[in-house]
DNA sequence: TTGAAACCATCGGGTAGCCGACAATCGGGC
DNA sequence: GCCCGATTGTCGGCTACCCGATGGTTTCAA
């Protein structure tokens, strides 16, 4: 990815988001025009944990960290948000700070609707408000699989399960990509888990065959087999 | 509570939610006319994971589980839902199925807003899906919360965490309950700990001043020392 | 009044996952 | 081509929490 995008161009990567194509037409192009590209080095922050909302973005390339920083050294990671995922639309509807810290993983390329536009946007066509409102229950119901999850499952099943998450997009449907560039450290901030259980975890499923391990990569080599060490007893295959 | 309500008595008990006190009066009105108290038997059930969407509740009188069943017998519970707090609106936006099971812990009554009657008054006034969502980032920043601290924090501090929530009405505002009626295996389940851990640190908690313990209640006799005993460190008296 | 069900209290062994440490390997920049 | 930071692989001790078990208390309904 390198310079700007045509219209067209931007219309096109947009449509790779699920949420976006469910989107009514007219409120496609209304996004597309009131929103600009923006450009982030890596390391950049976007926003923090208790800024205003300053509008909606969505990545276009690159990577982007969503996590928030404890009193104590420890990063509680949310997600890496690939393209093309919507971030930022809580605040967009009660008005209240960010719930967390987002900032580009590597030089990232983001389209951002400020919340001017967004506000004039739903001020002409308040049926809007239902569209976006699509993107809270979309995070909502991955929120209270995390929760219950972290809850009901040990680590093993668990890794598999965010592995098969991310591999998909984090619900957006589509193929699944087959080469997950993860490190295991992240990995584990996002499970809350210790980098060395992670790493247990992958071997063991290397081992069985789901998984090849590369440097800060992951290749899932059998969908079949990782599905089934989702499992909570997994069909001792 | 006993029998039925006038149309003044119903709208005075639906004010005491935050969400719907800050709705618009019309919207309001609205909701009262369209929806119906129905009354639940203790232990009956509401909905369960998967069924399709039915509409919006409201907990008038007694209390609602929210939780899931795992596979295993183990069961994910999320929220013990109090008067007055409303439930059930993810479904409203993206009309799938329900994420969780909901039935009555006691005798409950509930305010029910139909599908249909809440689809027309959305049809009729778009704007009202922007006060929706509300419930929906509500719920957002929540379970945000709970993913967080149960990533971050030891058991302590989350059992103090949790006690100052619910005596806060899970956000609602107004003055904290000092008596909460709650077993310590729901406590437990809520966090995903075990009712002996739970009870170790209440117990600890109840040496150290904060809380008083009872039959299936918990009474909170010093909420500031509680709130240093959410923290991570915390100051050692 | 009495019995049953629900809940609390507490003990002790077992273990999953944490933590610190260290070595080996990879990859990008100069 | 070399070097340094980032990442992986692995060990051993540790501990917070789990789990089963047992007994006592409270509540409520028959």
């Amino acid at each position: 990815m390198t310079a700007s995008f045509s219209s067209n161009e931007l219309a096109a990567l947009l449509e790779r988001s699920a949420w976006f194509r469910s989107a009514p037409a007219a409120m496609r192009a209304q996004l597309i025009e009131a929103g600009r590209v923006e450009r982030l080095a890596a390391g950049q922050r976007l926003f923090t944990r208790g800024d205003s909302d300053d509008g909606l973005y969505c990545v276009l390339d690159g990577l982007v960290r969503i996590g928030a920083a404890s009193s104590a050294g420890k990063e509680a990671l949310l997600a890496v948000i690939e393209p093309v995922n919507w971030f930022g639309e809580i605040a967009l509807f009660d008005n209240r700070p960010r719930t967390h810290d987002a900032y580009a993983e590597r030089d990232s390329e983001l389209f951002h609707v400020s919340r001017a536009a967004l506000a004039a946007l739903l001020e002409r066509t308040p049926e809007y408000w239902h569209v976006f409102g699509l993107l809270l229950t979309q995070k909502l119901r991955l929120a209270f699989d995390a929760i219950e999850e972290a809850a009901l499952l040990p680590a093993a099943p668990r890794v598999a399960r965010r592995l098969l998450l991310m591999a998909g997009g984090y619900g957006e449907p589509g193929a699944l990509r087959r080469v997950l560039k993860v490190p295991q450290e992240d990995l584990a901030m996002m499970l809350a888990l210790s980098r060395q259980t992670i790493n247990q975890v992958l071997k063991q499923f290397e081992t069985q065959g789901a998984l090849k391990l590369g440097y800060a990569e992951i290749e899932i080599t059998d969908v079949q087999k990782l599905r089934a060490l989702a499992d909570l007893n997994p069909a001792a295959n």
